[in-house]
DNA sequence: AAGGTTATTGAAAAGAATTATCACTATGTC
DNA sequence: GACATAGTGATAATTCTTTTCAATAACCTT
C-alpha cells in the first residue's frame, strides 16, 4: 500500500465545478452546472458533475437543497406544521412548535413579492437510531 | 352541457386513499399508500394514487412534503441560510434572515434525538412574476 | 523522476420516482 | 335511463440521478 486509503484527490474537474458554483447566486441545478463546466471542459461527463457535487457537499464546500430522498411524502393533516426528518431511518415526525405565520409577512416585505406558505424542517438522528448506534458501538468493542 | 364543467367527482379510489392518509402519522410515500390501498382495492393502479394525491393536495385535504421540482439545487455558500422559492419561475433567492440555531437545541430536546441542521423555506410568487401577471391581466381586459 | 496504487473519469446503461397516454369505465346531471 | 366527461387501469414515456467499468491520472513511495 502506497497511497493513503480513502484520500480525496484534487482534480481539475472538481476545481472547475466549485468555481462555477461560487460564481453564481442562482442556486443552479446539476444540469446548469454541467452546461457551464462544459464551456471550459467540453468532455466532462454529467456523471462527474453529480459525483463531485455530492463530494463537495460532503466536504462542506457546498449546500444541496433537496430532501435526502427523491420521493415525496404526504400528510393527511393539511394544516401547516413543522417536521423532523431522521437521516438514518427516513422517519418523519411532526413537531409541536408554534407556526410563525408572521414570518411570511416579513419575507413578503423583504422580497416585495407574495408568500403563500413556508416550511421548516429539522434533520438529524432520531432517538431510536441513536440507541441503535450505541448498541452497535458496544458490540464492536 | 349536462355535467358541470371542471367538477370533481367523488370516487371510491380517492375516498380510500384519503382514509389511508388519515389513518397514519407516518407521512407515507406514494408507494406506501399504494400498497395500503391495494389491500382494499387490489386492482388500483399506481397512477391513480399519484393523480389523487395531487388532487387531494390541490383540494387542501393533504399536504405534500417535497419541492415543486424534482431536481436538486446547489449553493456554493455552505453556511446555513434561508430561501425563498418562486413557484412561477422556480427562482431561488437567499434571504437575509438571522439563522435561529437555538431552535435546533429546542427540537433536539423535544424529540430526545440529535439535530444537525434545519431548513426554512418560503414559497410564493416573486416580484418579477407578480408584475408579469399584472401585465397579462391588463392585456386580457 | 519512475513506478505502483487506486481514486477519479467519461461514456453509457440502469434505476427510481413521477407523469403522460389512451381506450374503457362509472359518476353525476338531466 | 341516457348522456357527457372526469376518472381509471395498464403501460409507456420522462426526468433526474446513480451505477458500472475500462481507461486515466493524482499522489505516495522509493
Amino acid at each position: 500500500m502506497t497511497a493513503k486509503k480513502g484520500f480525496i484527490r484534487r482534480t481539475k474537474q472538481r476545481e472547475v465545478i466549485l468555481d462555477v458554483l461560487r460564481s453564481t447566486r442562482s442556486h443552479p441545478t446539476a444540469d446548469w452546472v454541467y452546461q457551464e463546466v462544459r464551456k471550459e471542459m467540453p468532455n466532462v461527463s454529467l456523471g462527474t458533475i453529480y459525483r463531485n457535487l455530492k463530494t463537495l457537499t460532503e466536504m462542506g464546500q457546498a449546500l444541496e437543497l433537496s430532501y435526502g430522498s427523491t420521493y415525496s411524502r404526504f400528510d393527511g393533516n393539511p394544516e401547516n406544521h413543522y417536521h423532523f426528518v431522521c437521516e438514518e431511518c427516513g422517519q418523519v415526525t411532526d413537531l409541536d412548535l408554534p407556526v410563525q405565520k408572521q414570518l411570511e409577512e416579513d419575507v413578503s416585505d423583504m422580497i416585495d413579492g407574495q408568500v403563500s406558505y413556508h416550511r421548516l424542517e429539522f434533520y438529524g438522528v432520531c432517538r431510536d437510531c441513536l440507541s441503535l448506534a450505541e448498541a452497535t458501538d458496544h458490540e464492536a468493542e
